[in-house]
DNA sequence: GTATGAGGGTTATCCGGTTCAGAGAGGGAG
DNA sequence: CTCCCTCTCTGAACCGGATAACCCTCATAC
């Protein structure tokens, strides 16, 4: 059993092809009386535009991409994404936008799939997250003239539209609560170096430190086999830091664990911030001090930001509020006793 | 700058679109030099195959979908699905195939969004999760008469192809092992009542304890609170068990930290297993004996068959493996002081 | 020398919808 | 009564490819 097109509702209806496009678009040249029988048959036999037929006309494909370049594993246990995506669908779905996904392993690859996208006008836009430095296919998207909006910071997306959170911010709000405390060595076991956002958090860990605290930063790949590694080269070190500042939650949770096993006792010898907050974050014990943001609104912030985009509309860069601190259990004043 | 069509090519070859379309596609009817010159400008010029027109012909649209239909704050959390998206993808990608994916908030949304995917011609078949008990999506779909492959017991299934993994064997050796350490009390903490694999679980373990071990169900919604909340009851309950099985691991993080929250000693006191191992069941202390699976294998597996299902190929109900139990620190003995 | 056939290409049509240029019908103004 | 305009609707072309059917040429077989 074919699908009903349009055709078939015409010689149901008695007119053309035309009368029936007219009528089921709400555009004039169709009587309120015909029109009204037109969507009545069309409702009857269940029909659905075609989206091809429509793509082929030039019509947006109602679509848009985004690819994932991170391994597997990661992608998994980080809630980020996930809660990204959600705020993202929340949006579409509004405008029955629908959401390509692919998770690729490389950045040429990604390069490589937004071009065959758009080639075969599967999507109207982008999102591109995970900003390098002199990221390639910054120029790639620009080449290909699509409607993308950049999920990171503005200094490195070129002529693309962008939507950051202020990390500097939340960092300095961070590193000046640990010392409020009374915090004189802090750590930070931060992300992949080679992103925009790591870089952006380490320069401004550094500045925030800078005169007031001993500081250092490690770099990991975020999963937490690396942050608890990182943990212990750390608690081992003969000038341990009393604070340590995660780049993500999983990590935290590692370090936490690996602080326990070494009996260093949480808060009162260690105190731990984790960037990101969720319930994992919230069941551990003592529940961790965290940088808290709506990661699903930073998505519906882009997913509207690239509708506009689409629509021809002139998107300036956007940016979103900054992380801010929920203190918990994991943080408190610096034990005097060593 | 439109996008180069085939019309292009064949201007420039000197050919009629008919050779470049067979050129292009690998058909007879062209010479090889005429064939290598047509390629050598389509590649040349950077041209793509416009989807849309292909499908209006009546190809496959290259695309498969699935519906996400739990709360935005649970899939962040749980790594379950992303690592079966994970999955799916690299034999999708393999074969140019795209993941439509959308997050939905109720069941009539989601047949709704199945309907008009099909409807639009959008995609080639769907992924259908979270089985129900009569289940009214299942019987949509196989009145659209769409591929479906449904990730679940085949028992609800319908005429639906399914792929499943054999919960209640895993259940049986999770019992036989904490019977085995002594454990005579067991209580297990289960995710929605109403989906098809909690109640198969839920079978097993009555079946498991019968005649060996007292046992009690509590359901949640998988939330870390709610599995908090559960634990805390039972714990404080005059006859508290010694054994604790949960449904995913962030529920049995969060009891672990409530049974330390209550100076209950894991595993002295209490054993705790959490269903579907993952990063976080690793890095807590101590460490949870999990029921592990290869979850993306397992999305793997169901992205096979609906592509051998779109295929034509007849698709045969697949049991994929059962989860096995790998034991870690967070179970042990029964300690006999009270 | 003619029949046969394969190789290499072309023309015409279709897929399902959109869009443009008109064509009748009916009504109001002069 | 005629002219013109508006309203409603239609035929035809088009989007970018796929496909069936047919045509021409040259080589081979008889």
């Amino acid at each position: 059993m074919k699908r009903p097109t349009i055709a078939d509702i015409a010689s149901r209806a008695g007119v053309s092809k035309v009368a029936v496009s007219y009528a089921l678009n709400g555009q004039p040249g169709v009587s309120a009386a015909t029109r009204a029988r037109i969507v009545a048959i069309a409702e009857e036999i269940g029909w659905q535009p075609n989206s091809a037929a429509r793509a082929l006309n030039g019509a947006r494909a109602n679509c848009v991409g985004l690819a994932l370049c991170r391994p597997a594993r990661i992608l998994g246990v980080e809630p980020f994404f996930m809660e990204l995506i959600s705020g993202i669908e929340g949006v579409l779905a509004d405008r029955s936008y629908a959401l390509l996904l692919q998770v690729v392993t490389g950045h040429e690859q990604e390069s490589e799939v937004y071009r065959r996208w758009w080639g075969e006008s599967r999507i109207d836009g982008v999102f591109l997250v995970d900003l390098h430095y002199s990221d390639t296919r910054v120029s790639e998207l620009e080449r290909l003239g699509m409607p993308v909006v950049v999920i990171g910071h503005p200094s490195e997306s070129g002529s693309l539209s962008a939507i950051w959170s202020d990390d500097g911010e939340a960092v300095r709000e961070t590193v000046g609560y640990l010392v409020a405390l009374g915090h004189r060595r802090i750590a930070r076991v931060a992300g992949l170096p080679e992103l925009v956002h790591t870089t952006v958090r380490d320069q401004a860990f550094a500045q925030a430190c800078e005169g007031v605290a001993e500081h250092v930063t490690v770099h990991t790949d975020y999963t937490g086999d690396e942050g608890a590694r990182a943990t212990r080269r750390l608690l081992s070190s003969p000038h341990r830091p009393t604070a340590i500042v995660y780049d993500n939650d999983i990590m935290a949770v590692a370090g936490l664990s690996v602080a326990q096993e070494m009996r260093v006792e949480v808060p009162r010898d260690l105190s731990i911030v984790a960037w990101d907050d969720s319930p994992l974050a919230q069941v551990v014990r003592p529940p961790l001090t965290a940088l808290t943001r709506d990661i699903p609104a930073y998505g519906a912030h882009a997913a509207q930001r690239l509708l506009a985009l689409i629509a021809g509309e002139s998107v300036p860069p956007y940016e979103d509020q900054a992380a801010v601190l929920t203190p918990r259990g994991s943080t408190g004043p610096v034990h005097l006793s060593r």
